[in-house]
DNA sequence: AGCCAGGCTCTCG
DNA sequence: CGAGAGCATGGC
């Protein structure tokens, strides 16, 4: 099944998926104009291959569907929602621009990186898990983790004889035991947290998702900061990523402040505070700004 | 080799 | 309160 989408512009399909380059090809993955992965429906999985076929001012995203059954007109729907939330496709980049106009080195930045969104995962749940898994260690050892858990946990769909993954539910995380997720790197603290997480939602005493329609921001970071094993960090962590909340700053975020130090000349480590300081100019595009210069760093583009 | 990396909890003073 | 230990692994 094939169709198209129209994201709100500007969209820059092929920076904003490049992140998504060293991805793994059998979970999500940016490879030669192609990003795919697969999106849960029901009880169904759907591997999703998106190309542009528009500009960065007249966006346009063409879809195919895979999948072992019949997708119907409301999976369909379904889907295209999910990439729609997945690639962030509704984010209002001209209303963070303006925001930070004021910001020199800010403005320079997102004129560089026009059209970036920021990816969010499909799930409020993949959110947490994956910041869980990202507390204190280096990314490149995380993401392998990650990577781990996704094959050994997530469900398979196959498609021309190859498997793809998806991230696996709370329903079977619950059903893991610490040791299963040490071997594949995790300490037994944070075995322990996901599965608690895991736990208390297919057990109904956490509604994970629901949170989503919790109008206020730090409300919802309120509620997951009662969750054992969760911090300020991961909370923020998962708020950004996992549901489109974008003013969120995480300025205990290490690689973050580091990051900030470099754009604003400072020539040292710079505390939470003094990253603060800076983001306030950010407005309510905290959590974007922070990705955008992420991204720069990434990309060795200077203010 | 050892220290640090997108943290958090628990314990102790 | 604040400080310190412990945890996981890979890269420098």
């Amino acid at each position: 099944m094939k169709f198209t989408i129209t994201p709100l512009p500007p969209f820059d399909f092929d920076l904003s998926a490049s992140i998504f380059r060293e991805g793994d090809k059998q979970i999500r993955k940016y490879d030669n104009g192609r990003y795919w992965q697969v999106i849960r429906v029901e009880n169904k999985l759907v591997l999703v291959t998106v190309v542009s076929i528009g500009s960065v001012d007249a966006p346009r995203l063409r879809v195919e569907l895979k999948s072992n059954g019949e997708i119907s007109a409301t999976d369909r729907q379904t889907v295209e929602e999910a990439i729609g939330s997945s690639l962030n496709l509704g984010l209002d980049l001209e209303a963070f621009y303006k925001e930070v106009k004021n910001d020199r080195v800010m403005s320079s930045i997102v004129g560089k990186l026009r059209g970036l969104k920021s990816p969010t995962t499909p799930t409020v749940f993949e959110s947490l898990v994956s910041s869980i898994i990202e507390q204190q260690i280096s990314l490149s050892v995380a993401h392998s983790m990650e990577r781990k858990v996704v094959k050994a946990f997530g469900d398979a769909l196959a498609v021309n004889g190859r498997a793809y993954y998806a991230f696996p539910t709370a329903e079977r995380l619950a059903s893991v035991t610490i040791e299963q997720l040490r071997q594949y790197g995790l300490s037994s603290r944070k075995a322990e947290y996901i599965i608690g997480a895991a736990k208390s939602i297919t057990e109904g005493a956490l509604d994970l998702e629901g949170l989503k329609e919790l109008e206020d921001t730090s409300a919802v970071i309120d509620r997951l900061l009662k969750m054992r094993g969760i911090g300020t960090w991961t909370a923020e962590m998962t708020v950004l990523r996992g549901m489109h909340r974008m003013e969120k700053l995480p300025a205990d975020d290490i690689g973050l402040r580091r990051c900030i130090a470099h754009y604003y000349g400072k020539d040292r480590r710079i505390s939470a505070d003094e990253a603060r300081q800076i983001a306030r100019k950010w407005g309510k595009w905290k959590g974007l700004a922070a990705f955008y210069l992420i991204i720069a760093e990434h990309l060795g583009i200077e203010a």
